[in-house]
DNA sequence: TTGATAATGAAAACCATTATCAATATACAC
DNA sequence: GTGTATATTGATAATGGTTTTCATTATCAA
């Protein structure tokens, strides 16, 4: 039977024509693209894989398309640390409600981790609920993001700090962070 | 008495000489402007804040010293969702080691939040426990941040749908979410 | 099929950030 | 203090992701 809010194969499909929107080729192509994969995508990545598809498609179109999708919470955007935004559908089999990451402050490096969820989510579905009452706020996705130093860096980071004593003029009394 | 990572009033001061690096003017400049700022501040801001003090000041030496500072773990930067990113303090009295956030995907509005913090101190304290180990990676900032529909979009949402029906030659079974 | 209009894509504009490079300021040796 | 090597600076240009513009094309209800 058809659920309510539509989360079947093309639960998005009924969402365009709900809200007035046309359908058009390149909106199936992208929005296939996303349900496709299996982890967020640059809009870029959209682009050259839509492109397959349908190689007429523009880039202008894949951002414009994002955009629409994100106002109507068909699709989830969030800023990664690389300056490109990534998107993902928000709802479906292929959805992710949270992100959680380790991000290396220095070389920019960034691990997914699953680990430690669930204990998370425990306390999550109480923040959330807690949150969404005192705020009014719908609380869609989730981020997690530890910053920090990776296991490579902290190594490299001594290093450095070695090159720096040969070749400075400078006090020894220095720190490892430099 | 003097501690051995200097947190006091110029903690960072040192770190420069440590480094290898000479404390300039800019520098400096930089370097106060984050130090008297109670929030996290975009390039620019530290640019236009900076520029009072001392005008010779560029935009390039902003970022630049922005670099050097993140390298030397005295500034911590994230990704905004705005396509600015925020710089401030690692340390010292006003730094805060993280953040909590929601995030509406449909205007952008950013609400820090500070409620239910404490329950989750205790959960991470934990969580980064177990991920330092597993992944050899030192974490010093942490960033939570949920995202979705603030109470005004929601509303908001409502009344475009009824617009749309008005002026849209579309099928009325259209949702809230457009 | 038609006609109003939503959607498209190429190109230009935009904006935060980075690279280039000649000029300047700094720290150390003397 | 003076000189010298070099780290640092800032104006300018370049870069790269995203947005705007605008003439053309595709879509849908009638």
């Amino acid at each position: 039977m058809p659920r309510r809010n539509g989360t079947g194969p093309f639960w998005w499909r009924g969402r365009f024509k709900g809200c007035g929107y046309r359908l058009t080729i390149p909106r199936k192509a992208i929005v296939d693209v996303l349900d496709k994969a299996n982890k967020h995508l640059s809009a870029e990545d959209i682009y050259l894989s839509a492109h397959k598809v349908y190689p007429a498609i523009g880039l202008t179109t894949i951002y414009r398309t994002l955009e629409l999708l994100v106002q109507m919470g068909v699709v989830f955007k969030f800023a990664s640390g690389d300056g490109r935004a990534r998107y993902q559908l928000s709802a479906g089999p292929k959805a992710v409600k949270y992100h959680h990451q380790l991000v290396c402050t220095t070389c920019g490096r960034v691990i997914d981790y699953a680990d430690f969820i669930d204990k998370e989510k425990e306390l999550f579905s109480q923040t959330e609920k807690g949150l969404s009452e005192k705020y009014n706020f719908k609380i869609l996705n989730r981020l997690v993001r530890f910053y920090g130093l990776c296991d490579e860096c902290s190594q490299q980071r001594t290093v450095t700090s070695h090159k720096l004593q040969v070749t400075s003029h400078q006090s020894p009394e220095r720190s490892k962070d430099c």
